[in-house]
DNA sequence: TCCTCCATGTTTACAGGAGAAACTTATGCA
DNA sequence: TGCATAAGTTTCTCCTGTAAACATGGAGGA
């Protein structure tokens, strides 16, 4: 036990050093069975020191959730950024964003869309998740606005994108997407079915 | 304990006792949460009894899942069979019968979508959820030959699809299709412009 | 008819986990 | 300087999953 002397009594950054330990173990195993002690063991705390910081292990798993929303927008507005030539373009690209940020966190993104992490009782996480879909939305407002998208109701374009994706998202982790099924390359081909229902020049 | 003499040592069926159980723990809080021992204790039986029918806990949560896809099929054959009047309305009767099944068994439709129903080492469970992606597959197929639908690679419109309504029903029962956002009737609407998508007369 | 086998139950046992309560440490601030 | 308090630890209780040993009773053969 020589590292009871290297830390000290108080960690520091508990509260971070926990949400690193369990992402990472979300990451490993892509599922949050991980119990609430694997993580303090793993952080060198006792088993009762994340309750200082986290009410119970669901409040920590709805934490993990935020995170995960605000990458992810991060993931989207990222690829947008790069100078698509059309809002089309655009949109398959900030699509696919989001399917491969699901496909390389499929544990996380699970997370963030299961009943664990319940957005009813939790503003925050409620907001980030908000504000991820806000980013899809402005992105059909400009497609209209310039002329690419059809001029049908907003929310129609964006409830059927939004599930389009998020579907896709799903079943790609699931491994549902098989090649026997959905051909080799399904996902653009989805996106170019729905988008052939979205843009002008079908 | 007078049921002591009521009930004989041998349930008769208990499997499918167990089974009823559980689903309907499933359907009343609407997550898998729930122990095997407290599913014992409601069926009657010691907390035991259950390991002589299910290897594990999730033995018994893939077995749900599978039961869910068989259900999940026969809803939307069901829904089809009405005398629609075109392929497109049946393809949009089969899918609201999808999202219908998913509203109204929650945490059995996560369930069959979550890691716990690990497709890949349940034959039967694969077969189940393989069998209802076919009745969509078909209605493509049927679509396609009567040419209502756009002649277009059959695998990208399945993957498309299915996308969709899943995506529909996974964030419908997220209640994450508010009104402010999406509309007031978001999934006749985005299967629209889904549809406008995959039929010849846009 | 009776006896024995075995599937299906039960009881007992054990290693963990969630979380509460009481206790300890060190830190910032009056 | 000294104390209030945030942030750790220890200890405790109740619960879970699951294994192992034991009990029961129904079906099939002597």
């Amino acid at each position: 036990m020589s590292e009871t002397k290297d830390r000290p009594y108080h960690h520091g950054d508990l509260r971070r050093a926990l949400i690193c330990t369990a992402l990472d173990m979300l990451a490993a195993d892509q599922n949050w069975t991980f119990t609430l002690r694997e993580v303090a063991r793993r952080t060198g705390v006792s088993h009762a020191a994340p309750y200082k910081h986290f009410q119970d292990r669901e409040m920590l798993l709805r934490e993990l959730a935020r995170i995960g929303f605000v990458r992810l927008g991060e993931a989207m507005t990222g690829a947008m950024s790069s100078d698509a030539p059309s809002t089309r373009a655009q949109f398959t690209a900030a699509a696919q964003a989001c399917i491969g940020f699901a496909c390389h966190n499929p544990g996380l993104y699970r997370l963030m869309f299961s009943s664990d992490a319940d957005k009813t009782i939790d503003p925050p996480l409620h907001d980030a998740a908000m504000a991820t879909f806000g980013i899809l939305l402005r992105l059909l407002e400009n497609g209209q606005r310039d002329g690419s998208f059809r001029p049908v109701a907003i929310s129609a374009q964006a409830a059927a994108s939004w599930a389009q994706v998020h579907g896709l998202a799903m079943l790609a982790i699931s491994h549902q997407l098989l090649e026997e099924k959905v051909g080799p390359a399904p996902i653009p081909a989805a996106l170019d079915v729905l988008l052939d229902g979205m843009c002008r020049n079908a």
